[in-house]
DNA sequence: CTTGGAAAGTCAACAAGGCTGACATAAACT
DNA sequence: AGTTTATGTCAGCCTTGTTGACTTTCCAAG
């Protein structure tokens, strides 16, 4: 046992692979979920005064940053079956925060905009959470932050990191 | 408009402000996003095969972290009620992986304890989790994994955060 | 010693937000 | 004309969260 997770004998790696002990891994998950706790706890709350839930918040989020996205692309970014999407959808279409238009070139699509309630409240959310980490950010500084960034990349699905990257573009 | 969240005119703050604009901290949420996917993915595909969820991983990683906790103390680790926790609680004992025992200082507490089976269970969870955090964190190099856990620290809420400090204790 | 209250468990009901499967429609492609 | 694709919708199920009400156990303060 006493297993560090490298597959190497401890005391072995001259480059001082320490940061790879299964003990420092564990603390790095833990540290994620309860960063993650976080990272969502002002957005929940005023979900939850609005009757939203996070489903809503990230239709919103990836709406704003993409206006005029389709429905598909859309699922692929949030990984959840079209169900699921259409239901939060339809709320948001009904309570008049999301517009949905017909294709021109391909009429059987629909593209997705915030109306001005929709991007009142993207903005409320996304700024309460920002907030947020704008204060982790300015604490730890810009080193730290681009580790961060870094390390957040690694453990992304390469799927994942693919969209993400797109996102990128239109930035 | 064009407002940068610094709270003060762009081009100005000497110190190189660029990391906290806007932009900057969309894309770090959205990398908290993606990357929070990958990080639950691996574990995710082995409870479906067990018919738990992520409810139960986290128990099992808990109690192991901390065994002989009590069902209070893993409540406001959790952050859930106790219907929610007793819930999940209930079928990891029935099924054989953790064992609950009166407390003898006041026998109203329950300790909760890991048997072989959990153990096992709980080893082969974290070993997939740990399995793509070790290759992030080798590919990212030590500097970046100090960067992101410091900033994780500073996502956390204070609460929290006392909950991560803790568990160091037990290391 | 009695009683108040904390810790834990249980039951019921409900909601959000995942999922699958089946089916409809419209439009594009071949 | 027939097939595929994009979308929407209905029904039903599961997990995991919630609240509220109630019980049992038992420590500790009056």
């Amino acid at each position: 046992m006493a297993e560090n997770g490298t597959g190497m004998p401890p005391g072995h790696g001259g480059e001082s692979l320490l940061f790879l002990t299964d003990d420092q891994l564990r603390r790095g998950i833990e540290a994620m979920f309860f960063a993650y706790r976080g990272f969502t706890a002002d957005p929940d709350r005023i979900l939850a005064e609005h009757a939203y839930g996070r489903a809503h918040h990230r239709a919103l989020h990836f709406v704003h940053r993409s206006p005029g996205t389709t429905v598909n692309n859309l699922l692929n970014i949030l990984g959840v079956t079209k169900q699921s999407l259409n239901r939060v959808l339809r709320t948001l279409i009904e309570d008049g925060l999301v517009s949905s238009k017909v294709g021109v070139k391909d009429r059987r699509e629909r593209h997705l905009f915030l109306t001005d309630a929709g991007k009142e409240l993207e903005k409320v959310l996304s700024e309460a959470q920002r907030k947020r980490m704008r204060a982790a950010y300015r604490e730890a500084g810009p080193e730290a932050v681009a580790g961060f960034r870094k390390v957040l990349l690694e453990i992304m699905d390469p799927e994942m990191r693919k969209h993400f990257d797109q996102l990128k573009d239109s930035m």
